[in-house]
DNA sequence: TGTAATCTACGAATGACTTCGTAGATTGAC
DNA sequence: GTCAATCTACGAAGTCATTCGTAGATTACA
């Protein structure tokens, strides 16, 4: 039984682009991310996620074509559930708290996450 | 121009003792975190992140007397604010929205979140 | 067909992180 | 003073992350 990892940071660069464009090929991926990283880097990354999971891959054309193995949401969690236990003790509403206070929120996305409150007041 | 770097996993989890102990020796952060790591270990990880500029030593006495360089506070918007741009495309407000559901908060941190959103809005 | 372009696979170098053992100095107890 | 305990310093090993070059196969096309 693996343990679960975090994607690493350049795992998460990529995943990132996969998200955004959908299924991609290497150079799709290389291309989005820049000049920053050669082809053949991107392509052993993606070899790698492979490997752990973390993409799959089809191989049915001889250029392959990569997708994220879990969604944006799910992988978003994962690495939130771990900042808090790393952090902040287990509590995600003390990691809200400062995040709050990191980065100004504009007031929409105040408002949706008043919204997101009186849900959850709703339904309790 | 050293590029400022988030705290590895293992210097986490001394800073986190360091934060809620106060000032300690290295025996004293050792017994906290357990059997889980050897003396030397925690040691020679202490002597890096002086290096690094993590903790500060007081050498005074013969056994040094580690505390945190920065805040915890400081320190976990540090974090937050990377996890945003590592995942989040830099909006924090989409990481709180994705903490909210990834950890149930109690009663009690909703209203103090709530709270701060309230504060927010008077000072808007 | 032959040549250039493109693809995958893989090895290897580098650097960071983590671990712990050993050595040597200092302290404290007797 | 001697001996055991305790401390710091440091080396070294093992792992993982990241990078990119080279090799070899396949495709495109002039």
């Amino acid at each position: 039984m693996p343990a679960r990892r975090r994607p690493t940071d350049a795992e998460l660069a990529i995943l990132r682009v996969l998200w955004e464009q959908g299924p991609s090929t290497v150079r799709e991926v290389a291309e989005e991310m820049g000049r920053e990283s050669a082809y053949t880097t991107v392509l052993k990354l993606l070899q790698i996620m492979t490997g752990k999971g973390l993409v799959r891959r089809d191989e049915s054309a001889r250029t392959h074509v990569y997708r994220a193995a879990r969604s944006e949401r799910v992988t978003q969690r994962q690495l939130v559930r771990d900042l808090a236990d790393r952090a902040f003790g287990g509590s995600a509403a003390r990691l809200v708290m400062q995040a709050l206070a990191a980065r100004k929120a504009s007031p929409e996305e105040l408002a949706e996450i008043r919204r997101w409150l009186a849900e959850q007041d709703a339904s309790a």
